[in-house]
RNA sequence: GGCGACAUAGCCAAGUGGUAAGGCCGAGGACUGCAAAUCCUUUAUCCCCAGUUCGACUCUGGGUGUCGCCUCCA
């Protein structure tokens, strides 16, 4: 917890230490998807980072509160359910099972809390009637619109202002509206939507509102993070600000630290719902492992844009084989007694490695290069496994679970290398057939052994011969 | 048009004012009955031009290129 956190915030667009609102609390509210269809792979980037981010400061010691809403009453929910001849509530569901589903899939750890809009209609009721109160906000036929030019600072965090908003773009011009820009806090119902009773009428939230009311209510007025894709700056993040400051009334309230992460692109255009040049999460995890998506997103800075491909994945997925080996290495190794004196300089780079990995993170949670040196502990491990199971040297069993308790931590903040896996009946017959290859070679019973092992790895399975046995991995 | 980001080896990707992490792929070698895995060795002067500096990939200015936000979007 003594450790110095930086962090870029969007908001003055440069690192700043962190300090935490409480010692030794961290408060996160990232905005959540809408469930209106599959998650794609770049719906999954702010949650894989953010649950890097969380499995870090909770290894720095910080108690983590973690927020994510659902944002399951919208437009395109509506749209979606009206299609479909159900329920909106039909259609939000579904799709927060599909989200659940994946995420658990990428191993990322479920929120505190996952609060939806259709339970916390009261309070953005609430707020929405106090932004009106105070000045903010205004009714029109039943709907609220924010007034932006009420809001001094309005356009801070995008770095815009409203004179050049207008200017050049082509807002749908609403002339009711006191500016272009306001936007809608509450919006009355039509005919076929969703409503509830509130004192402008049948209606319901509009986009923004619900971030205000449920970080408020679940964080407080002030708390330290708020995250999510780059593409919510404006106008979503900076709306949010605007309600919350006004409503709290204090620029120094609501978010303390703004974390935008950069986007998943293909062919380097950005993925998008409506460019329809996605990925969904679901499809990608028919080829390939959980951990070999969610390694792949980690080993770039999540600021920078990432460009998915079919081979970028191959190639993330290759590397994350190493790292199994290494573990893999460890637990064998991990097995062993031994009171030799041989592990103690192994020890010692291991927690070096370490601690050059918080290093990493703690410089704007920097998973590339942090990666890099849990890399750089699975290469000893493999060459003292060697040294150890090949050539005969004696093992350290003290220093040797330094090695691992290091190589642990990290790869438990990057999220990967956790499965246990259990043994199938395949397995058991596999085991058998190695056994009796490793009978055959013994008697040099060549073309026997390759018999199997051809016959194996026609299966998809790979076999590694070692001094003291023999391994097998499906490929 | 307004605002912003990025440009590092075959591919991906960190990074610091003082001569470029890591991963993937490739090549050579050790090990192996042969393999596989593992290990060792090996692959860049950082888009272009000008400037600041003893010294810049890293700072400043200009240029080129790519991308993003300004409308729903992670």
């Amino acid at each position: 917890m003594t450790r110095e956190i930086k962090v870029y915030n969007t908001m003055s667009r440069q690192k700043e230490v962190f300090s935490p609102l409480e010692p030794g609390k961290v408060g996160i509210y990232v905005c959540g998807v809408t469930p209106y269809n599959d998650p794609h792979i770049g719906n999954a980037r702010p949650f894989v980072t953010w649950d890097v981010i969380r499995r870090f400061f909770a290894k720095c010691g910080y108690a983590v509160r973690y927020i994510q809403n659902f944002t399951d009453v919208d437009d395109k929910i509506i749209r979606t359910a009206n299609e479909r001849g159900v329920t909106w509530k039909d259609v939000a569901d579904q799709y927060i099972d599909a989200y659940f589903r994946v995420m658990d899939e990428l191993n990322v750890r479920r929120a505190d809390v996952y609060p939806r809009v259709s339970e916390t209609i009261p309070e953005i009721i609430e707020m929405v009637q106090g932004l009106v109160d105070k000045g903010f906000a205004y009714e029109l036929e039943g709907d609220v619109y924010y007034s932006v030019e009420s809001f001094a600072t309005y356009g801070k965090l995008s770095g815009r202002n409203l004179d050049d908003m207008m200017a050049g773009a082509r807002v749908e011009v609403d002339e009711r509206k006191k500016n272009p820009m306001d936007f809608a806090l509450w919006k009355s119902a039509k005919p076929g939507e969703p409503y509830w009773e509130s004192p402008w009428g049948k209606g319901r939230p509009g986009w923004h509102i619900e971030c205000s009311t449920m970080s408020l209510k679940y964080l407080g007025k002030t708390f330290d993070f708020h995250g999510g894709g780059s593409d919510l700056i404006f106008p979503h993040h900076e709306n949010e600000i605007a309600q919350s400051q006004a409503y709290c009334g204090g620029t120094d309230c609501f978010a303390r630290y703004w974390v935008h992460n950069g986007f998943i692109t293909i062919h380097g255009d950005k993925m998008s719902k409506s460019e329809n040049n996605f990925f969904t999460v679901a499809e990608i995890l028919e080829k390939y492992p959980g951990e070999v998506v969610r390694f792949f997103i980690l080993q770039t800075h999540y600021r920078s844009p990432l460009d998915f491909s079919d081979e970028r994945l191959k190639d993330a997925q290759a590397g994350l084989a190493r790292l199994a080996k290494a573990k893999e290495n460890l637990d064998a190794l991990s097995a062993k007694n031994g009171d030799a004196d041989t592990a103690a300089v192994l020890a010692e780079s291991a927690e070096k490695a370490r601690e050059a990995f918080f290093d990493a993170m703690a410089d704007d949670f920097n998973t590339a290069l942090a990666i890099s040196h849990l890399f750089a502990v699975a290469k000893d491990v493999n060459v003292y496994y060697n040294e150890v199971v090949n050539h005969g040297q004696a093992f350290d069993a003290k220093n040797f679970a330094r090695v691992r308790a290091a190589f642990d931590d990290m790869a438990e903040i990057v999220g990967i290398l956790e499965k246990s896996a259990a043994k199938s009946d395949e397995d058991a017959e596999i085991d058998a057939l190695v056994e009796e290859r490793l009978a055959a070679r013994k008697a040099k019973n060549w073309a026997r052994a390759d018999e199997i092992r051809d016959s194996l790895k026609a299966r998809g399975i790979v076999l590694e011969d070692s001094a003291t046995g023999t391994r097998w991995k499906r490929a």
